[in-house]
DNA sequence: TTGTAAGCGTTATCAA
DNA sequence: TTGATAACGCTTACAA
């Protein structure tokens, strides 16, 4: 690898002048600019970031800490990101913790000083955990927990996107609405089914629809579609009438179609369903899932935004800021019908 | 932070002796490495890995070039990667290159001279730049196809992975087996699909059994789960009888199993199905699906093993080294039957 | 066993 | 507009 004093020698010019260049600095003759960037080409020299960093004190590498990175909406999440640090001129490092909460700590604790920001995706941090981690390192979360501690976070439109979500189901005149992903413990890692669960009786309220206990179906925290599935035969079981599904993740409604058709109903002409993540399975599901997009793009976007914004600027405010990014209702044949996903005429 | 500098201050002994003590060189008594490592902890010092690396020209980070990561099979190779480049104390950093032949040169171009090493899923490189990266990075590629470059290579069981999945449909009975996916171009990236589609005619042959040209489906190179279906319903309207399928993927098995079920037919107890990758999907649809895993675990481990190699070993041949992985029959409903998915009793 | 001095490739300071 | 020189935090000769 050619260094920059190769490239000053080949120019003819100083150190100084080929740094300028290469960082644009406004100070540089075009005669002279134009020689060292012809020297630049020929030798095909390329900046050591590495030296740069050591230098400046300043890192463009960013860490992305998720839980999982073979999960759909972390995965999509991941290349999402990397887009976007892309526009700002920083690289991603990506790890992955199991969803492990000392990991996570550990994770940042090993890292963390070594990296110009961070993004994350807690799962097992407390307040004073979190409050820690944003210490060592400029930190955004990515969660839908809040934190006590003075961190940014982008939130997915829990409440609002569920809430949507059952009126398209009222306006299509279903009116036994399931929620199936409930929890009623207080703990604040469940914050997303919180959420959700009062997106669900926002919806119901808004339609003037009772919100009957025994239409609302907790279940284990691992959403999955085992879980989905296990829920609605439950429900099945009891003998409760319902018409219509609101799953608070993909997962579970993906479970939730074949346990709807063992009982002999047919999606949607019986029963309608639909999930929230908007992932890949659930566009070919059969039939597709109707789904709440959470907005990945927009995540990501803000998420950079946040963080550039505490990496470059000292007068970043010390509180944490809570950014909320919109979500589009996804509309597909498990509620509206059509023609099967794979349908010809 | 805390540097050598501070530690050495603290410890009253010199920079040289706390990087000794860092670096774990023998020559240091007892009581000053105790003494240096009281102050390390006390200071909570961590070493600067960008000076280190800056100083001794090796870096510890490795990329992982990837057409994809929004896909399971690629973001679960990275995950495996991750897992297996921190036992070697590696970091891995992830470029995506959305299958863009150019951004995969450039890429490389770009990083690679500051990269210890590099590992590849290529995807429209040609002859002469896999010769090009090979030259500016110590690289390992993950590909099915070959390349006439002295460049190491990781790749699937394709044709013995097929010939497998073939034998196990014969032994249950099915003797009007399809291909789907096949490709009968000569270009060199659909070598996936030539491979496979041997190890099609090996089961074949040895079963005894013909290969019918009438059962062997062309389909576009992108294998998604619409190609799939698309191709099953050329084959029924043609009205070429069959009585299995093996799809070159799992997605395009994924698509085959509802054309399959348009045409009244029953999976598996009229028509077999089975795929290829063992994606989450595979395991988690209705039914779930008879796959070949493709050992991506132990193409994680061998990659790093070869790529470790070229970065420490000088005496790594020259010539490139390939590394076929064992792969897996999964077998499931599609192929064996039993209860539903989700089936209770 | 321990320490001194030099240098990795860049940017920042200051002077020309 | 340009350039000489120091410095970032560490490791590698080479001495002591």
């Amino acid at each position: 690898m050619s260094t920059m004093h190769d490239v000053a020698l080949r120019a003819g010019v100083s150190l100084k002048t080929v740094s300028r260049v290469v960082n644009n600095e406004p100070s540089v003759s075009e005669p002279t600019r134009q020689k060292v960037n012809a020297a630049i080409a020929e030798l095909g020299f390329r900046p050591n970031s590495v030296a740069r960093n050591l230098r400046t004190g300043r890192i463009d590498v960013v860490g992305l800490v998720l839980p999982q990175l073979s999960q759909p909406y972390f995965s999509s999440l991941a290349e999402a990101i990397m887009r976007e640090a892309e526009r700002h001129g920083l690289t991603v490092l990506i790890e992955v913790t199991d969803g492990d909460a000392e990991a996570e700590l550990a994770l940042v604790r090993e890292h963390g000083p070594h990296l110009g920001g961070l993004l994350m995706y807690p799962v097992g941090l407390s307040d004073a955990e979190a409050r820690t981690v944003a210490r060592i390192v400029p930190t955004v979360f990515m969660s839908e927990r809040a934190y006590d501690a003075p961190v940014d976070r982008v939130a997915m439109a829990n409440r609002e996107g569920v809430r949507a979500l059952v009126g398209h189901m009222v306006s299509l005149g279903y009116t036994r609405i399931a929620a199936l992903g409930a929890d009623h413990s207080d703990l604040p890692e469940r914050s997303a089914a919180h959420l959700r669960l009062a997106g669900y009786q926002d919806g119901l309220r808004d339609a003037g629809l009772p919100c009957l206990p025994e239409l609302v179906i907790d279940t284990d925290p691992h959403w999955g579609r085992q879980v989905g599935a296990a829920g609605i035969r439950r429900l099945i079981e009891r003998g409760v009438p319902f018409d219509a599904v609101v799953a608070f993740a993909d997962a579970l409604a993906l479970g939730a179609l074949p346990a709807v058709r063992e009982a002999g109903l047919r999606v949607p002409a019986e029963v309608a369903v639909a999930g929230f993540d908007d992932t890949d399975e659930a566009r070919y599901s059969y039939p597709s899932l109707t789904s709440v997009a959470p907005g990945t793009a927009q995540i990501a976007r803000e998420a950079l935004a946040l963080l550039n914004d505490r990496m470059t600027d000292d007068t970043a405010p010390d509180a944490g800021r809570l950014v909320v990014a919109d979500f589009e209702l996804m509309l597909r044949e498990s509620t509206v019908g059509g023609m099967a996903a794979w349908g010809g005429a």
